[in-house]
DNA sequence: ATGTTTATTATGTCTACACATAAGGAGTCG
DNA sequence: CGACTCCTTATGTGTAGACATAATAAACAT
């Protein structure tokens, strides 16, 4: 094999689909393969690496989901012009991201009440007239600390069961987790005015700005909860990659 | 086949990948695999579905990549205690960002200076004292209306280049992915509070709510660049999944 | 009781091959 | 010229089988 491209390492004799991530993520980089350009075929390409197929399409598909690569059948596989750099943020619950640091968690509910919803809700969560949903107002300490504000509404039509439970103990987040299954969700992140609500649980003035998470989230096209989750002073959400 | 559980469709003989993942994830959330439960190994499950190891290896690991079980060798495939929800932003080029939703968009140097790293730049991006950095203000308008103001510091020592751009024409952000390839990177999202330079060039008060991007970068362990970008009012950075 | 080696086992990944499927492109027909 | 069909092609995914590797558990020696 004139040609190989192989990698040797100590031991192995074959390549692994990683070494080939790594050559052609290189190659995508700082090499021949700029922005545009058309890859040759996974059969040419297995040849020239010195794997089978298999490998070289497992190669192919990771970097394709690292966002590098645009893959379509017949048409081939691509470089994308602007690589789509994302950043994965993990969303755990917040009882996780507290205890991470350390701290103790405490939960305590504010409020609870059951109505019918407001225009606004209807509107962003697609509800039909005179729905019924369960407001709760929430707290999520850290060390005896508000670390973070939960607004949530949860539709009754839906999630009946909702109405019987009190969220007294159980957070509403974990007990959701618990009880609809995967589901579509919809995430924002945005920065906020403290409101009154927010001064009195957080240690906000008013009008300070707040780093908030909204998150809808749908099961078999139903609108199951839309929550906002303000942040305490000085929060961040970071990520590495 | 008396026990298989393999998903009739109308054409297909084979259960594929997606049914098994489907079917996991039904018996995780709302099945008989709660948290924390090990699951049977490769070779019993792929017996059960009435599918190969290989397409059983194949809808675990994505599974596992979904952020629902914990696979580690001998010790089996365990379901997550609290599932990794994790959403991807994908970060796309500014530019790309404005065009997407059909604006012209238009860049803007607002200044640039070369300077000795302050103490505090040195401190966040670990360089060497009297290190030398570009410092550049840039702005980016969607149909004409600034859009995102960015504040960008480049480490000229490990990057010369930066020296000799002036950025005028070419943005700071489309010229570095260009010259630096792979790196690693640290994204923040937070809320600050509109300064005075925000205040200059975006629609903001001072002391409004901003919602700001920050993303560090390094290449070989050496400090590329620190960006801030704010953003205009009532920015949102949104995520499906 | 404690540290070290060894066996076992579940996942990780490679190979070769086969068929499925989407989509571009050529050819055909009105 | 446009709309349709059919062929070709590159990726998508399934199978069986083999070996690699990490990590636990058991056996052993100190």
């Amino acid at each position: 094999m004139p040609d190989t491209v192989r990698i040797e390492t100590a031991k192995a004799e074959t390549t692994t689909f990683r070494e080939v991530m790594a050559e052609i993520l290189q190659r995508i980089t700082e090499g021949p393969w700029g922005p545009g350009t058309l890859l040759p075929g996974e059969v040419e390409l297995a040849e020239e690496f010195g794997c089978s197929r298999t490998t070289m399409n497992r190669a192919l598909r990771e970097v394709s989901e690292l966002g590098f690569l645009d893959r379509k059948r017949k048409a081939g596989t691509r470089v994308r012009m602007a690589p789509i750099r994302q950043a994965r943020f993990e969303m755990p619950v917040v009882r996780a991201e507290v205890e991470k640091t350390g701290a103790v968690y405490r939960y305590a509910l504010v409020s609870r009440e059951v109505v019918v919803a407001p225009d606004w809700l209807r509107l962003r969560m697609g509800l039909k007239a005179r729905s019924r949903v369960v407001h709760l107002i929430c707290l999520h300490f850290a060390d005896g600390v508000a670390f973070q504000l939960e607004d949530r509404w949860i539709n009754a039509g839906a999630l009946p069961q909702a109405l019987e439970q009190d969220f007294s103990e159980v957070g509403a987040n974990e007990w959701l987790v618990a009880t609809v299954p995967f589901s579509e969700v919809e995430i924002s992140f945005l920065a906020a005015a403290a409101d009154a609500g927010m001064v009195a649980h957080l240690d906000h003035a008013l009008g300070d700005p707040v780093f908030c998470v909204e998150r809808a989230t749908w099961w078999q096209n139903a609108a199951v909860t839309l929550v906002t989750l303000a942040h305490r002073r000085g929060y961040r959400m970071t990520t590495r990659y």
